[in-house]
DNA sequence: TTTTTTAATGCAATAGGGTTGCAGTTGCAA
DNA sequence: TTGCAACTGCAACCCTATTGCATTAAAAAA
């Protein structure tokens, strides 16, 4: 895995903000023209599989980053993620893990909690 | 609401799939040329405006849709949802309720809990 | 330091799910 | 039977995401 101005800028993004992030939302903030979109989608890719950020998949279809906090080896995000309909932010509510129990025979990989509604600063203003 | 063809042959597939399913998926179900693609969609957002259907946002971001048990006056679905990487099936998990606590001041308006990984079928062979 | 290797990037094209505007059709109530 | 509004078809469009291929540039090897 190669050290490159993309991948610094793009990492150093979603380490630094507290919600979740798709390539757009990463293009954003990024300055413009340091990398072409494709890039910013490659990039997202190689970080989830260097254990650097996870994935969401927000409920409108689009696929959201967020940093990892302490993935080592392998990831795991059973936590819950809140989707805020009115400002359409995804957070990460770390410290709720929502608690299930498949019937038997079903192999997990991946899971995806994701509950929208209405955020607790939407929700004061 | 008005009875249509497109709108009761739509239905029918639903209420006896129970797989949850999208408008790519109803169109194959569908005889060929009975609607087109743009009703199937508006149709199945009339069918969750009328508690018949529940949406489900799959990993891969696809929307699908599937009947409802017992939504009379309002929509209820924080069962799990289950999709197999194998067969790429989206079933609901009726029997498992997620539990989970938000923190104070979120407004919950709507749950997505989707798991996947290999189902007992697939397993099987 | 220079060379070499190959991962990473840019670009253009493409795919696929989903939506919209509008004209025409049809269910259904009056 | 008539009239209205809900529904549909069609074509165009938007958006997210992916792919193939030529080029660039990290970083290891010489």
């Amino acid at each position: 895995m190669r050290n490159t101005v993309a991948r610094d800028a793009i990492l150093e993004i979603i380490n630094t903000t507290d919600e979740a992030l798709s390539q757009s939302d990463v293009q954003a903030k990024l300055p413009e023209g340091l990398c072409n979109r494709v890039t910013i989608y490659r990039v997202l890719d190689r970080l989830v599989d260097e254990h650097l950020a996870h994935k969401i998949t927000n409920i409108d279809g689009v696929i959201k980053y967020a940093n990892c906090q302490s993935c080592t080896t392998k990831h795991k995000h059973n936590h819950l993620h809140f989707n805020c309909e009115r400002c359409n932010t995804v957070t990460c509510i770390e410290a709720v893990e929502p608690s299930f129990k498949l019937p038997a025979n079903y192999e997990v990989k991946n899971v995806n909690f994701l509950v929208s509604g209405i955020c607790p600063e939407c929700k004061g203003n």
